[in-house]
DNA sequence: TACCATCGGTTAACCGTTGAAGCTCAGGAG
DNA sequence: CTCCTGAGCTTCAACGGTTAACCGATGGTA
């Protein structure tokens, strides 16, 4: 009835409880044989080591803690997230790891959550998302000595190991298409700008449109639709209009879409739009979007390996997922000729 | 530098482990005076109790575990879900409870997961969402003795505490809505069929349908964006085309709306659509959608509070949200007189 | 033969909290 | 004066693992 421990097996198999410890944590002080018979023991009772005793004996419960600094509001909204926490999940769960999901207004309280669940055992690990270009949460971080992935670019993740793609690669693509098609003045809304991966968007959107002879501008916003909507009509009112606009993210793109289209812009003749990040809703639109495709969930697939390996006191390696390519749609034309 | 224990602060105190857990958890058995410097203590030292500890010892771990039977690729669409999580943040984080949150393929799996939590006391109680009309989950729940609280109609909790709203009230205020417009042939996307609520707004739909005498047809999906343009592909060829159509989520309504201007068809004039949940992205589309609106934060918030209660021991309750109210927009008027 | 390392285990301490049981002391009843 | 009661603590044994320290047997080496 209640569930066995390893004192049942140790009855069971004629040996002590640090024998079958030892023997189900793939440790030495074993026999071949006498693990076999242990393990095969614990299957039949279908013992499940207590998380809780485990921790409380100084292993790290099997538990990663991912806090994420936005307000609840917001996040409904981005698919980002529950792409990467369905990654996350998918390798996670087949080691039996849980995830520990906190929600917080500020990267300050950020920091009191990794600090409690530490000083708890809560968690044997964390995940940072959303890297500031100097972080805080990293620092804490590693004078804590919680082992930690950063999700973003290596440059701000200060030695902890990240998982990142070349956003700047995707850029260039993007830009490089745009200009094919005979784009001249091509505008981007862009993320928060305290961000680091804005940061490097923003830096490569700047060199090739530099390199390539054309006009950017980049007008920051706080990724949510109506600041997308806001920067649109801002973009689009200048004197000089650009004529293609890339959004940095799919909400945005959709809100710039819609707000194009009231301005009684057509989609793609008078203006062409990239969205980067490429949700399902994005081919449903009318026209389906442009869009810089990424497999986020495999980035969550990689975080996690990333963030086992590290509280298995491996090295901080970083791991370069695949770039965003471009998806192209309805949303990109060549421009109309009026000038 | 360590964090404290409670046996520092007995130490401190000059009195014993004991007196402190009391004084910690408002149990009699020390004096009033005796608890305030023991709290005074405790507070001065920044004491966080151990929730592996406490845990192993019996009392519950300050987590809820939420499992999701969705495969992790669906998820990553699903506004609902997230707003969902906000809502039930809020309310746990301001009592220092954490989430455990945990993807599973099928509702098999899902049991599995609740006796494992159970067993190795890693969550006090779980929530369960997508109720099905006779749902396994109740009973297993049930006979763990795990509190849990369902996300659902009480017809399905089968007694378990449970939050819903009348769904059946929000079916007839769209219907009669569409209805007062002049629609005479309203037909419905509905949602998972095994699904308690699906099979509530069913019989809701087909009830006002016939006390109004509108012809009243439901094409079951499985709630994504290609079963929604498949039955909207369905609905539309049919001889008797309807003029109106209610889609049980958002993603569906959108993918709707896009294969209906593909077969040709203006929205609102040859069709009016209303989606049953109200995205953000309802708003931005062409035209906006009309909407079936709910707080489905406020829903999480109460989920919480409710599981709370039940941790403690309280009877189950069921609580009654505010049903989702029609938010009126662009995608609905009256049909063209055709016939 | 004496010494030592290695293997395969056992033992017991320990983690921090809980709570039952036991102890002490003061005050009231008989 | 003795007995009983109960408040207020202390003591101690779980809870279920992990792990350092120890131990006996075996085998190789000088």
């Amino acid at each position: 009835m209640k569930r066995p421990t390893i004192a049942d097996i140790a009855r069971e198999a004629g040996v002590s409880k640090g024998a079958v410890s030892y023997a189900l944590n793939g440790q030495p002080g074993v026999s071949e044989e006498t693990r076999r018979r242990i393990l095969a023991i614990a299957d039949r009772l279908g013992f499940r080591a207590n998380s809780a005793a485990r921790a409380l004996a100084g292993a790290h419960a099997k538990v990663v803690g991912l806090a994420l600094p936005r307000p609840p509001a917001t996040l409904g909204v981005e698919p980002f997230f529950m792409e990467l926490i369905s990654g996350l999940e998918a390798e996670l769960s087949t080691r039996s790891y849980a995830l520990l999901l906190q929600m917080v207004p500020h990267e300050a309280e950020e920091i009191d959550f990794y600090r409690r669940w530490w000083s708890e055992s809560r968690v044997g690990g964390v995940l940072v998302c959303d890297l500031r270009v100097h972080d805080e949460r990293v620092r804490a971080l590693r004078e804590l000595g919680l082992p930690a992935v950063a999700i973003g670019p290596p440059s701000a993740a200060g030695g902890l190991a990240s998982i990142w793609s070349d956003d700047d690669v995707s850029m260039v693509e993007a830009v490089e298409y745009l200009a094919a098609l005979g784009h001249r003045r091509i505008a981007r809304v862009g993320g928060i700008s305290e961000l680091a991966h804005t940061a490097l968007r923003t830096k490569a959107f700047d060199e090739v449109c530099a390199r390539l002879g054309l006009s950017a501008r980049t007008v920051p916003t706080d990724y949510s639709a109506e600041d997308g909507a806001r920067a649109t009509r801002l973009l689009l009112g200048a004197p000089d209009r650009p004529t293609a606009l890339i959004y940095d993210n799919d909400i945005m793109a959709i809100a710039g879409l819609t707000t194009a289209q009231e301005l009684g812009l057509s989609v793609p003749a008078d203006l062409s739009i990239v969205a980067w990040d490429d949700s399902p809703i994005c081919h449903l639109l009318h026209p389906p979007l442009t869009a810089l495709t990424r497999d986020i969930g495999a980035y969550g697939v990689h975080a996690a390996r990333l963030l086992l390996s590290a509280m298995d006191g491996a090295p901080a390696g970083d791991v370069h997922g695949e770039p965003a390519h471009l998806t192209p749609r309805g949303s990109t034309a060549p421009p109309m000729v009026e000038m």
